[in-house]
DNA sequence: CCGATGGTAGACAGATCTGTCTGGTAATGT
DNA sequence: ACATTACCAGACAGATCTGTCTACCATCGG
């Protein structure tokens, strides 16, 4: 092993990244995120991300090849987090497919709601053959294996399962897209009745 | 009365607006629709809509006073279709309703089918007083007021009813998001079992 | 005949966007 | 001691954006 010691732990701390975290980069990624969530990614330039980042340009395009690439990071990014923070809990599962939902339900109350995040990236690029578009559609699969997963845990067979998470999984559209446009409260307290009328 | 017969023959056509339709508006709001859909709102400039409606510059700024006008304009426009070409069908309330969902699947498997209108241009304009995102809400309005009154239809109750079209609202939702995002086609296969276990 | 209306063509201003480039600083591993 | 790396500051180019303005043409009601 020819390597140093810190590229050995660079790797070991992110495995799955070619490049490791940079102060820089992070705040970047942050700033880029919390902006492009609240405004929309096609209305936020990169001179603004640079400029709340605190960040000079060149160490920009030094982490991030193009905004393109930055916009793709910022979708990733929200996934991982999703799946980070994702806890399933109870003893039945159907008890652990609601509290999938009840989490949804909270995020939607939550401050700074304002949609999905994958809904609103793919509403700005179209392409389904988008890097961007790629995420999400992996996000999505993510989550529809979860309740598929869980439904055959119940007992289902393997054709209703699948169908039933394609159920739940719209349903989940539905519920951030309603908790953004609609009434937010009133969006979460009807979430648990719908998931329990789908699974019936 | 002094004004001349033309006026009054234009005001009867479009009571609701002030302006008459004219060839050159026609053109641009049709441009503007397919390319606002089909891309994205802030990705396609005025310059863009000018050229391939055919139309000059001045007599663009002469129709509509800035791009925000004709952006709700085209939303406007999105929903009075909507409105003009849904057609309830059935004998049962129940048939009716899913009458509604039948052609919401039809839809998401049509060609050039993009998202939600409504879903997509919320998404790249988040402020909620922006007068784009009122005419989403209103829209939004219409359709749970159509589920909600098919559901009173039924013989349910107030409360009920209300619950229930909300739901059925977010399914809506689902499905157009899912259909753009995932199959359109294994979507609107389910469209028909998801309503029927929603309305248990 | 005349004035209002709606239209075309296109230059122009001013802002903003992405991305490149130069030049300099500070830390760090070898 | 030195080379590399990460970072900052900011000018710059080239494109594109919205919106204004001038100049001209056609139609049509009065």
């Amino acid at each position: 092993m020819a390597t140093t010691e810190t590229t050995e732990r660079r790797r070991a701390e992110s495995p799955a990244r070619r490049r490791a975290e940079s102060p820089a980069r992070r705040r970047i990624l942050d700033t880029a995120g919390a902006l492009f969530y609240a405004e929309g990614i096609h209305t936020v330039g990169i001179d603004r991300v640079i400029a709340e980042a605190g960040v000079a340009k060149a160490t920009f395009y030094h982490h991030f090849p193009s905004k393109d690439e930055l916009v793709r990071a910022y979708v990733q990014e929200q996934s991982d987090r999703v799946h980070a923070t994702t806890v399933v809990r109870g003893d039945t599962p159907q008890e652990r497919i609601l509290s999938v939902f009840d989490d949804l339900g909270d995020f939607i109350c939550g401050p700074g709601f304002r949609g999905c995040a994958f809904v609103n990236a793919a509403a700005e690029y179209p392409d389904p053959d988008h890097p961007v578009r790629r995420v999400v559609a992996e996000h999505r699969a993510w989550f529809h294996g979860i309740l598929r997963d869980l439904l055959t845990e119940a007992g289902r067979s393997e054709a209703d399962a699948d169908r039933t998470a394609t159920m739940l999984t719209m349903l989940r559209d539905g519920l951030v897209v309603a908790g953004d446009l609609d009434d937010p409260a009133a969006t979460r307290a009807l979430a648990r009745e719908a998931v329990t009328r789908l699974l019936a």
